[in-house]
RNA sequence: GUGGGUGUAGCUCAGUUGGUUAGAGCACCAGGUUGUGGCCCUGGGGGCCGAGGGUUCGAAUCCCUUCACUCACCCCA
């Protein structure tokens, strides 16, 4: 006997649980196509040179690769973003702005823990071609929608932008290098604190007494993670024309809320927030959930030089992700994502063998009033079919058996009143469909 | 890559200072009820006690090794 196994850090998904991931799936799909997002798909195994250098060293040592039969480098895809650009560079007759959203497993090979994986779904949108911040502001717009479609409320959108953090980091003479690093150490703010930033700041840089000062009144500053702090942060990248193009930036993305109306708990400008991936230049953002802890929920920002490295034009870019496992999770913690459902509505129960060609055509009247429809196959004890329907969470269940043959009629069982009616197929398919709209 | 925790029935877990044939609840199967699930009652199947080695008259229990799972760090969705 081979034992059954499935490798580390992946998953199967039973019924239950898949029927609600496609229901997520199908609630973040709404949004995206309602904001004109095309569906797009690539495939899972990409050239290892083309995924590489691209995510920092952290990122790179987590890519799945290995050898093909032929001897070639391949990887696993590790995010949707790069192979997103690949595309764009192939095929540059693309219509811009470019917008698709793709719904697919990434890997990495990462330590398995809560709420992580080795094999994710990501759901991604993405706009290509435009430097415009108000793409980036619609992308945050997206992002609270779906959330609150998903039923979220405990969510904050966090903001910021690259060019505000570098054009400080160059003013306080760090130099190019070291940037990445810098900003990692800001960006654990929220979790090791103040303090703790400050430490690995000293560890790895020499911090003068003033750029102290500063983190503490600009960038760890409450007051100033707030949206109204906007002005008071000019202060900090003054004279640095990237920094004022990044407040600029940041402006556009509050007036796109306000004229959307996002309720200003849902989001903050939070001057902490650096995100690890090399290849963010210009706004970014992530969502984080207060009541598990576990991370963030989704991801993203604006990429305007990865592009141009598949091609010879750089192309300006934007776009995040949300994780699928993350939103389960939470759901899963609320409360909601436990119970296991079905999209059948109906089962037929067999009385007796010579009725099955009975059930045949009830259930075929039913299906084409297109409601789901299973027919149980052996004439077993109703106890044990009707079991068989509690266990499924079948919520109707019809019998027919001499009593119901003699006088024309359905018996119609409702399983979670346990009450039943004697109907005609007609109005037991209406008696139905009415409670499904319930 | 670094550190902690846990491995006993399908699941959640008991199992005393080492001592007969390893237990419970849930789940499953059968019956109580040959036209009715959930509640109740009765019975039943299920275990290489993660694996390998050692100590011992005797090991689920003690020691060593190893594997698996899990949580945290790093990083990330």
């Amino acid at each position: 006997m081979i034992i059954p196994q499935i490798p580390k850090g992946f998953r199967d998904f039973l019924p239950g649980k898949m029927n609600l991931r496609k229901k997520i799936i199908g609630a973040v799909t709404e949004v995206f196509e309602s904001f004109g997002f095309e569906p797009m798909d690539t495939p899972c195994l990409e050239y290892a040179e083309t995924l590489e250098g691209k995510y920092g060293e952290e990122g790179d040592r987590l890519i799945y690769k290995f050898q093909d039969r032929g001897g070639r480098s391949v990887a696993l895809r590790y995010d949707l973003t790069i192979p997103l650009s690949r595309v764009v560079a192939t095929y540059p007759e693309l219509t811009r702005p470019f917008k698709r959203y793709q719904i697919a497993p990434v890997w990495r090979a990462d330590k398995p823990q809560k709420g992580r994986f080795r094999e994710f779904y990501q759901c991604d949108i993405d706009i290509i071609g435009t430097e415009s911040a108000y793409a980036d502001g619609e992308l945050v717009i997206i992002t609270y929608l779906v959330l609150k479609k998903i039923g979220f409320d405990n969510f904050l959108i966090r903001i910021n932008n690259r060019k505000l953090l570098n054009a400080f980091a160059v003013k306080e003479g760090i130099n190019d290098r070291q940037v990445p690093s810098f900003f990692r150490s800001i960006d654990k703010y929220d979790k090791i604190g103040r303090d703790g930033v400050m430490k690995e700041l000293q560890n790895n840089f020499t911090v003068s007494k003033s750029l102290e000062t500063k983190l503490d009144d600009y960038i760890f500053s409450e007051e100033n993670r707030k949206q109204t702090g906007l002005s008071e942060i000019a202060k900090l990248v003054e004279g640095m024309p990237a920094g004022d193009e990044g407040l600029r930036e940041l402006e556009t993305i509050r007036d796109s809320f306000s004229a959307y109306g996002v309720p200003e708990k849902y989001y903050m400008f939070d001057f902490s927030l650096a995100r690890g991936l090399d290849y963010y230049t210009g706004p970014i953002f992530e969502t984080i959930v207060t009541e598990p802890r576990i991370g963030s929920i989704t991801g993203g920002g604006r990429y305007d030089n990865l592009i141009g490295l598949f091609s010879r034009n750089p192309v300006p870019a934007t776009g995040t992700s949300f994780g699928l496992e993350r939103i389960v999770t939470v759901l899963d913690e609320m409360g909601i994502g436990g119970s296991d459902g079905t999209m059948t509505r109906i089962l037929v129960t067999l009385f007796d063998a010579d009725l099955m060609a009975d059930n045949l055509r009830i259930a075929k009247t039913m299906r084409e009033a297109d409601l789901n429809v299973e027919v149980y196959f052996s004439p077993q004890k109703l106890k044990k079919q009707l079991s068989y329907a509690a266990n499924r969470g079948i919520p109707f269940v019809v019998i027919q058996g001499p009593d119901e043959i003699s006088q024309g009629t359905i018996t119609l069982r409702n399983m979670n009143k346990g009450t039943q009616e004697v109907l005609s197929l007609g109005d037991l398919i209406s008696t139905v469909k009415n409670s499904v709209l319930q």
